[in-house]
DNA sequence: TTAATAAAGGATACCAATATCCTTTTATTT
DNA sequence: AAATAAAAGGATATTGGTATCCTTTATTAA
C-alpha cells in the first residue's frame, strides 16, 4: 500500500512537465523542484532515470530542460512503478517469504491476491494522461501540497 | 502492496506459537526462530514489541517462553500491521503529499481508494485463527518457507 | 570559438529499517 | 539460596533509501 518517495517524485516530476506540454520551452530541473517543493539533488537523480526509461525526454545546454515525447502521456502508472520500485514490487510475499505464490502459497497469499490484482489492473490502464487535470494552476498546487509551515 | 519484514516475522511467530497451542510447553525464542529461519535476535525485538501489545504473552525464566493468550486468535491482522508498520500506514499518500486526503486529493488518491478500502476490510475482518491450517506439519514447513540453497 | 546554461554522472553524507550482540531481570529447578 | 534458563532491554553494526554536492558533458547564444 506504500511506494518509496522515489515514485511520488518521480510522478509528480512527469505531471508537471505533462502540464506545461504547451509552452514552447523546456521544463528545468530546478523549476520543476521548486514548484513541487521536492529535493532538486535527489528529483535530478530520478529524472534521469526517467528519461533513461524513455517516459520523459531531456536535452543538455541553454535553453535545455525536460520535455514530454510520444510515449509520456501513454505511459501506464505500473511501469512508472516498476522503475522507481523495482520490477518485483508486485510479486513479493507480503510475509517476506521467499518461495511464495499461487502454487505455494503464503497464509495471506489467497486472502489479497484479488485486490493485488485490482491494483494491478488500475496502474496497468491509468495512464499519465488520465491525471491530467484541466486547470492547470490548480492541478500544479495539488502536486506541490505540503505541511502547512 | 508491501510490509516491512518485521510484519512477516511478527505474524509468522504468532502464527507459530499459536499453531502449537494445545501444547503443554510455551514456546522459546531460538526455536520459533530456528523454525521459521528467521533472525533470532531481530525476531526477539519484534516479539517483544508483540507481547507489549498484548498480542500473544510471555514469562521470562526456566521454562519460559511465548504462549496464546485470550486476545490472541481473535486478533485482526490490522492490529499487526499497525503495530510493525505505524499507525498511519494507511494514511499515508502514495504520493508522498502531506496534505492529501478525501477533501485535497492527490491525483492517484481516488484512484486507488476503493481498493485501499478493501485491503482494510481484508486485514481488519481476518484473524489469527483465520490463517491457521489443520496440517500442522505443512503449514510449519510452509511457514519457513525459504529460498533453494 | 567562447561564455553561459543545464542535464548527466559520480562521490559522499544522512537516516531509518534491519540485524546482531551483550547485559539485566525474572522465573524455575535443585 | 544457588544455579540455570529464558525473555527484556540497551548498545552497536549494517544496509538501503534518501539527500546533497561537485565535476563532466552537451547545447545554445553571443
Amino acid at each position: 500500500m506504500t511506494f518509496s518517495k522515489s515514485f511520488g517524485y518521480a510522478l509528480r516530476g512527469i505531471l508537471y512537465v505533462s502540464l506545461l506540454k504547451d509552452e514552447p520551452r523546456k521544463i528545468s530541473i530546478d523549476e520543476i523542484a521548486e514548484k513541487l517543493s521536492v529535493p532538486r539533488h535527489f528529483l535530478g537523480k530520478i529524472m534521469k532515470a526517467v528519461v533513461k526509461a524513455g517516459i520523459l525526454s531531456s536535452t543538455r545546454g541553454l535553453q535545455g530542460g525536460f520535455f514530454i515525447n510520444e510515449k509520456t502521456l501513454h505511459t501506464p502508472l505500473l511501469t512508472i512503478i516498476l522503475l522507481t520500485e523495482g520490477n518485483n514490487y508486485f510479486n513479493t510475499c507480503l510475509l517476506s517469504m521467499r518461495k511464495c505464490n499461487s502454487a505455494n502459497p503464503c497464509p495471506l497469499h489467497n486472502k489479497v491476491e484479488g485486490h493485488k490484482d485490482g491494483l494491478l489492473q488500475i496502474y496497468g490502464q491509468t495512464l499519465v494522461s488520465d491525471l491530467l487535470q484541466d486547470d492547470k494552476a490548480d492541478f500544479i498546487k495539488s502536486l506541490a501540497t505540503v505541511e502547512a509551515a
